[in-house]
DNA sequence: CCATCTCCATACGCTACAGTACGGAAAACA
DNA sequence: TGTTTTCCGTACTGTAGCGTATGGAGATGG
């Protein structure tokens, strides 16, 4: 597959590591099955990294800055706060159709109890409710308000992203039936 | 821990086992560990099961079998079916202020992927679904109203313990504050 | 009280993977 | 081109856990 015998470099293993988290999560992190799957041997992990804890530590680092703020970036570009919550509801119930939408999310969460896993984790996941409440506080609602709904919202993304992953009958099936289940939710969300 | 020195049974190793599962996930489901926590070796445990899949098979079943309807026989208690619904979420909601209110779920999710635990686990998601939408039906929605709503329900449910386990700063702390949520949370999944 | 069946401990082999030691190839540089 | 630095392959040790073999202790029934 990767007749490249070019060197390795940090990045690399990085790179392969996340793609291994989103396979078969953390367990997966393995040097030696790792190794050959990029067509090399441990000496060349043991020498980018000191260890396999340094190697998955880095590889959540990684995700938290290049993958955290995507979607945020993708809503920014909406004018209006309805629809910026709008795209971010049919975004990422829509998403969810493909067998593993976000292997290494659902990985992330599975382990939220890891110690490199949990911090990282607990700031990816409250940056995402802040941004959300200050939506909906942008739509006219007071603080607190704002953040329950936020709660809400985030726990019907999170809650959807389960249901999908444990029970894929449960799910509305299709893209208009998913547009439909989002529009309903962003009815309930942001109802007064 | 167990002075007892008698024999162990099956059962004695299932139970054991769903600890484990609580504590540490599937993978923590390892015989010689497992051993030494009962006080007792590998020999006993190659008596009552095959292998280390066996148990986990036995272990899934018997939670699915005694932990299931656990839930919803409590639920059922109530007269009508708004408090139904309300002490639904009340109690899923308020019962996560534990750390670990139930380490087993949180695995369960977490392995959805894994053979045996696939079935269970999507077994038990579409009767809970399968159930909330029967409640918002009496309550006396047309049926694929309420079963939006059921979904929306459990992705609370789900999401909310994903919040609580994954970033549990971000969720509201203390009993009242975890009602009023729930309360918030009713009037919107009801709202016509 | 002896025989059989039930249950378990001990001791073993096997595999997968973590990490280390070290030599050598391949670049980079002079 | 020669030297140094970078990178990696090979070979090793160590550990954890799965599964097996076997003998023997305890209960159980005749």
């Amino acid at each position: 597959m990767e007749m490249a015998s070019t060197r390795l470099s940090a990045d690399d293993w990085t790179a392969a590591a996340l793609e291994a988290i989103g396979r078969g999560g953390l367990a997966a992190v393995a040097v030696e099955p790792l190794a050959t799957r990029l067509g090399a041997t441990k000496g060349s992990f043991y020498w980018h990294f000191a260890n396999r804890d340094a190697l998955i530590e880095a590889a959540l680092h990684r995700w938290e800055r290049d993958h955290t703020d995507a979607v945020i970036t993708l809503i920014e570009t909406q004018p209006d706060p309805l629809s910026r919550i709008r795209l971010l509801v049919t975004t990422v119930i829509a998403s969810t159709a493909a067998p593993h939408a976000d292997g290494i999310e659902l990985a992330m969460l599975a382990t939220a109890d890891h110690p490199h896993v949990a911090p990282v984790l607990a700031r990816v996941t409250e940056r995402r409710v802040a941004y959300t409440a200050r939506l909906f506080e942008e739509l006219g609602m007071a603080a607190d308000e704002a953040r329950q709904r936020a709660l809400m919202a985030v726990s019907a993304y999170l809650g959807f992203g389960q249901l999908a992953h444990a029970a894929p009958a449960v799910v509305p099936t299709g893209r208009e039936a998913r547009i439909a289940y989002a529009d309903r939710l962003i009815a309930l969300l942001t109802a007064r």
